[in-house]
DNA sequence: ATATAAACGAGACGGTACGTCGGGTCTTTTT
DNA sequence: AAAAAGACCCGACGTACCGTCTCGTTTATAT
């Protein structure tokens, strides 16, 4: 996937401000990173590339960030903020396909995708990277859907006393491997999918 | 991920055998390509070390196989045919369980694991490694599985017109992922995931 | 020097012709080079871009001419048969200028000046090219100019018993020099150094 | 010409000393560049080589020297300072016989022989080879005797408004002509050539 | 006021791997 | 017996990122 060198802004160059962590700094790397991450995928995005496009330096990046999958993950959470609470749709089954469309939605969108498919790709060969999906990521990503299996307990289609985390595991793999292989955009294998486990859950 | 230099044998020369590809010289190079990949990983399989383990040339990976993707499908493909029939257990979810536990124990055993990780790492940045993927593995993969369908099917748990795709996705799906997180040895997170999945299938 | 593929015209395969070398073979072959060398120059004159020209295998070429020196000396032979006979022109000065240009403009138009700056290039780090400029190349050059330096002789602008090898090297030199530095164009240069070397003669 | 590799001390590892070049870096790389050739030959002198035995990364040299000839003429350009200043002999043919055989021993003893025949080599099949030696090594070898033929003129051997250039090309073809035929121990053929030219000098 | 300490841009640097090119050798097959 | 074909190893090429290491500058804080 080679990329084409693309130069949008030329940065403003920035000074110390004296022995506290400049936000203003901290702001450009982290965009530089999201605007390299969304137009050029991982593929581009190298930490020279990023230090370039922020005026920053890479010595800068490692110390805040320690490398890429730190600092992948920032964005990610920064990002996520923007996730959409899932409303009430009278049912689980239609509840979980809304929060699965928009969470796929919302990685097509935002650099989220990307950041996500490269955090994964470096945690294959990273011990550090996949260490840090697994703590600081996936216990996140799991409180996501929570909101809507409570929901679903006080409909009463689910047990009080369910828990949701196997579920929630294996509709995180689903997505995971909608991400991974690059199809995002077939949500009508959604449905099918969430129909079988909601069936699952129900007949549990 | 530094890795130390481990040379196990020194590998003898091949010359040419005439104008046709040597079958030895193919063995070699695919052979050091696994051992490399057990041994050390996805983060110490270059090109540069199959060769020099090997005792072949670069020229004549990338001849062969075009480059890393191409001979880590390879891999999986040869030794992918090692993988076990899943015998009649009496349902479908034992059989599916048993089909994931022991594809799951084929990946940490066999070098196909690591080869598969590496190949989805490589599909992150490598619009080909992704194509190869989804046009070379995954077809292959859904094949995997059939046979366990179809007793369903004989023994009256499923309908006769049952499309297997969804399911099977699913636990692809499960699978990668756990794969992905390294956590391939969490065996008991099968059968929960699986009697999910059949409950949902039998409620279809 | 990169150069683009240019592929004049498609060679047809020719066949073993038996127990006899084949001279269509040997032909093609050496024009081939030829044409490479005219057309692209030193850069471009690899034995598989010639083998592949002449729709020949390189162990051929290196069978009947060990490698690029021979394939070299053998164009350079064969071409500089169209050398001109320096004519008449009353004066040894005159005809040593005509004598030169003439080699020059010979160099400039045929692969000669080509082959011959390989063959320098070559000799650089190839010792038996070195052996091969030696003993094949330089002897037959000295013999060029003997011509004119006998009418000279019989003029009485030079002494009965002058030897020219000292006066040929000198010239040999000169054109060379302009040679690898690629001005053979200047030609307005000859004039002053023969007059320098002209003036010597006389004077000794 | 196939080399045995010959290392000769371990260099020790050099970091960054900041965002300024480092000199000792580039000291050990010419320094190595230099051992190479001068044990090697142009044969042997290749960047991976020279990389290795300096300590230093591939990147480093082609990021200040552009490449091979960059790196050869500043080696030759370093140690021509070494060549001496040609001594009152009293005239003009004696002293370009010295200046001429001080040149040659210059060239055997020093790297700068083998740096020439490199350069010279390099030119025939790169363009920036060919430009550096005409635009950078030339100009500097025609100021080299320079004195001899001001004091020639001096002593009222030549006139006052002589131009040396084309006595300088003739000399210097001569020792590049010894040069690349590997034919600098042959001093006994200074003298005719440089008589010849001498002469003609007088003459004219 | 002044010294200290931290943050920062800058960019040099060693290192590893990349993907490619050309050289020279080997063996099978064809004539 | 000779040639065509092409596979093969080797070594070098020039480039891309990585992660680290100063340097010099700037500024808030501690003296």
């Amino acid at each position: 996937m080679k990329t084409t060198e693309i130069v949008l802004k030329k940065p403003k160059q920035r000074k110390s401000i004296g022995p506290t962590r400049s936000p203003e700094t901290r702001r450009a790397i982290v965009e530089a990173a999201r605007e390299i991450l969304t137009s050029e995928g991982y593929g581009g995005f190298t930490l020279d590339a990023v230090a370039k496009r922020a005026g920053a330096s890479k010595p800068t990046i490692y110390k805040w960030w320690q490398g890429k999958p730190g600092l992948l993950i920032e964005i990610y959470d920064q990002e996520s903020e923007a996730l959409l609470t899932t409303p009430d749709l009278g049912s689980l089954a239609d509840e979980l396909v809304w929060l699965i469309r928009n969470l796929w939605r919302f990685w097509r969108i935002t650099a989220c995708g990307a950041a996500l498919r490269s955090l994964i790709a470096e945690a294959q060969h990273d011990g550090a990277a996949l260490a840090l999906v697994k703590d600081r990521l996936l216990p996140q990503r799991r409180s996501y859907p929570l909101s809507v299996f409570e929901r679903a307990k006080a409909r009463g289609e689910l047990d009080a006393d369910f828990d949701p985390t196997d579920a929630t595991d294996l509709l995180t793999a689903f997505s995971w491997y909608h991400l991974v292989t690059d199809t995002l955009d077939r949500e009508k294998d959604i449905e099918p999918a969430v129909a079988m486990i909601a069936a699952g859950l129900r007949g549990a």
